[in-house]
DNA sequence: CATGAATGAGTCTTCATTCAT
DNA sequence: GATGAATGAAGACTCATTCAT
C-alpha cells in the first residue's frame, strides 16, 4: 500500500484450472508471510516462494504487489461485513439487549475466527489503498447497524447513524487491542460480556423518551 | 519500524543547545515528512534536509532510523498517557458521570491537538518496535483510569482493570476513525458528547448493586 | 533488434491460407504496437494481443521476436528499394533533370505513403539486426542509381557509385528530419520541389566536362 | 530513452572534488559501454560497473537512466552545434561556395571526431527524449546556417530557413551512413569533397537572378 | 563535529520463451 | 495446431548506513 494512482484491481480472472489454483496459493502465502514476516518483509519474492510459483506468476493475477495486498484485505473486510450485516438483518426489530449482543458475539466471531490474519491485515489496512477500502467497507456495517437500530422497538435514535458509527468504533477499539497481543490476561474471556454490556448501556441511554 | 535487533534508544542526551536544537528539528522534521510523504517515503535523507541538516547529523543522535521513529512516537504517546493520568489524578473520588466526562475530555484534547500527526503515527506504531511502546503506555493509562474508577463513589467495579481496558479501547476506536477521515460529517462535533455517554453509560451499568 | 545468435528466418512459409492470415495479422499488429506503444513496449504478448492470436502461435511462425521485427523491417525496407529499382529502370537513358525527379519523387512516395510505420521502423533499424538489413537494401538502391546515372545523356560519373551513394544518402536525411517530426511548417511541402533541386544541382555539377 | 513523463535534467551538480570525479567517469563510462555493447545493454549496473562506482551513485547525479543518457546526447549536440554556429559565424559575408566548404568542413569534423561516440548516440537519440534533443539543437544550426545565407553576397534566398534545413539534413543523412558503418570504401575519403560540391551546387542553384 | 558522497543489498516489475493442456 | 500459464533472469531504482574530508 504506498502511495501513487495505480490500479489495485486484479488482473484476469483464472480461466484454467491452474489458474485457480495458482491464486489461491497466493492468497494463503501473502497471509502466511504477512503474519510471519510482517507488512515490511512480505515482498513479492517471499510471497511467490512461500506459494510454490514465480514472481511472473504473481504479476499475471495482480499488476501490483499492493493489489495482491487489496484482495487479501478485501476479503477479510467483506467476510467481516457480511457477517455483521447477516446478524443485523436477522435482528430487525429486536429489542436493543438482543441486539447489541448479537452484533458483539457477530463481530467478534468473524473477528476472531483467524485472530493472526485479522492481526496481520491491521499493517495493510494502513496504507493508502487501504484506508478506502476500510471506509467502504466500515460504512455498509454502519447502514446495517444504523437499520438495526431504528427498527429497535425499545430505543429511538435520534441520528441512527451516528451511533451506529460511535458503537462499531467502540467495538472494533478493544478487539484490536486484543488483536495486537499486549492485553491483561483473561481479556480476551470476558470481551464478549463487556463489549454487550457496553453497547446495551449505550444503546440503551438513547430509550424512548430518555434524555 | 522494521525488525532487527538494534538498540532503539537515542544515542547521547541533548546536554548543549545546539544539540538540542538538533534534535528538536530532527523530531519536527520527523513528523511533517512523515505526514507529507508517508511512513514509506520518510527516508532518513528527507529527514535531515527538512531538518535543515545531514544524515551524518542525524545518525549522531539516533542509532538508526527506527530509533528515531521511536522517539516521535514515544514523545506523542506519553504526551497523551500524562493526559490522561492527570485528568484521572484530578478526578479521584469523582462521581462516575464527571469521571467519564473528564477521561473523555481529555483523552479527545490530547489525541485531536495535532490530528495530522496523531493520524500519521499510526503507521508508526504498527510496526514492531511500535507495539511495544504502545502496550506500554497504554498500561499506564489504564492503571490511572482503573484507579480513578475505583474510587468513584457511585459505583463498585468487580475488575477495574478489565473495565478500565475496555473503556480506554472503546475511547481509541471512535478517535482513530476520525483521524483516518471518511467519518460521516459532523462526526467530529458530537463526539465527545457520545463518547461521554458511552462511557458513562457503561461505567454506570456497574453502578453499586446493579448486575 | 538485441544481439545473440539467432536464425532471423521466418519458421516456415505460409502455405495455408490460415497460416498467411495469421502471419499477416502479425505484421500488422506489431507494426500498430510499434506505432503506438514504441519498441521498448513492443512485446510478444502485447503483439500477439492485438493480432487476436496468442504468443504461442506467434513463435510457430517466428524463432524469436527480433526474427518478427526484421521480417517487418525487411518487408519496409524492400518495398522502398523496388520501387526506387522500378524507377531507376523506367528512367535508364533520361537526362539528370528528369532522373533526379523522377528518383525523388518515387523515394519520397515509397517513404511517405505510411509515415507512421516508416517512423517507427528507424528504431527497429537501429537494432543490431536492422543495421545489416539496412545495408543490404542500399547497396541493391545504390547499385539501381548508379546505373541510371550512367547513363544519363548529359553527364558523365567518374564514380557513380559514390554518385549514388551520396545521393541516395543526401535524401534519407530530409525525410527522416520530416518523419520524426519538429520540421518547421511547410517543410513536407516543398521537400519533393527542394530535394529535386538538390539532386538536380548535384548531377548536373557532373555535367560532361564539367570541372 | 523510454516513454513516462520524468524529468530527465541532472540531479545535482558536485559540489566536492569526489563528484566531479565520480561524474566524468560516469560520462566516459556510458559512451563506452553504449559502444561496445549498444544501447540495449547499456543499463545502469553496467555503467557503475564500467564507471568503477556503484549504481547508488549514478542515482546520486541523475534522477533515471535516460537522464544520464540523455545527459551525454547533450553534451555530443552542443559540441556539434556550437561547431557549426561558430563557422556560421566566421563565414558570415562568405560567398557560397565558400561557406558550403567550410560548414561541411566544421559538421564533418565535428560529428567525425569521436566517430564510434556519434555513432552509439544515434540509438540515444532515437528515444523520446532524444527526439526532442535533437530538434532543440537542429534548430539552432539551422537558424546559424540560415543566417549565413542570408548574408552570402552571390545568391539570393527565398526562404533560407528552409534551405538550411534541406542542407544541414542532407549532411547528416551521408555522414549517418558512413558511421553506420557498411559504407563503400573510399567513401570517407571523398566524402568532404562530395558535400561540399553537393552543398555548393544547391546553395548556388539559389543564385541571383537564377530560377 | 558536521557533511554529504559512496555503497550495494534488496524491491518491484517486465518480458521473451517454453510447454502442458 | 492453438492456447495461455508459468518461469526466472534481468533491469531500474531506493535507502539505511558508513566514513573520508
Amino acid at each position: 500500500m504506498s502511495a501513487a494512482t495505480a490500479p489495485l484491481k486484479p488482473r484476469k480472472s483464472p480461466i484454467q484450472d491452474r489458474s485457480a489454483a495458482t491464486v489461491e496459493a497466493l492468497h494463503a502465502a501473502t497471509i502466511q508471510v504477512l503474519i510471519r514476516e510482517g507488512l515490511g518483509r512480505c515482498t513479492t519474492t517471499r510471497i511467490a516462494a512461500r506459494a510454490g510459483t514465480s514472481v511472473g506468476s504473481l504479476y499475471q493475477y495482480y499488476p501490483n504487489r499492493d493489489a495482491l495486498l487489496a484482495a487479501i484485505l478485501t476479503r477479510h473486510l467483506e467476510s467481516v461485513a457480511d457477517t455483521v450485516e447477516r446478524t443485523c438483518r436477522e435482528h430487525h426489530g429486536a429489542p436493543v439487549p438482543r441486539a447489541a449482543a448479537s452484533l458483539v458475539s457477530g463481530f467478534l466471531a468473524a473477528k476472531l475466527s483467524k485472530p493472526a490474519e485479522s492481526k496481520a491485515l491491521y499493517a495493510v489496512a494502513e496504507g493508502r489503498g487501504g484506508a478506502v477500502l476500510v471506509a467502504r467497507l466500515r460504512e455498509r456495517m454502519i447502514k446495517a447497524v444504523a437499520a438495526m437500530l431504528e427498527s429497535a422497538p425499545d430505543a429511538h435514535f435520534d441520528d441512527p447513524v451516528m451511533t451506529a458509527t460511535i458503537a462499531l468504533s467502540a467495538l472494533m477499539g478493544p478487539v484490536r487491542t486484543l488483536l495486537e497481543g499486549r492485553a491483561p490476561p483473561g481479556f480476551e474471556a470476558c470481551l464478549e460480556e463487556q463489549l454487550t454490556l457496553l453497547l446495551t448501556a449505550y444503546f440503551q441511554a438513547h430509550r424512548a423518551g430518555a434524555k
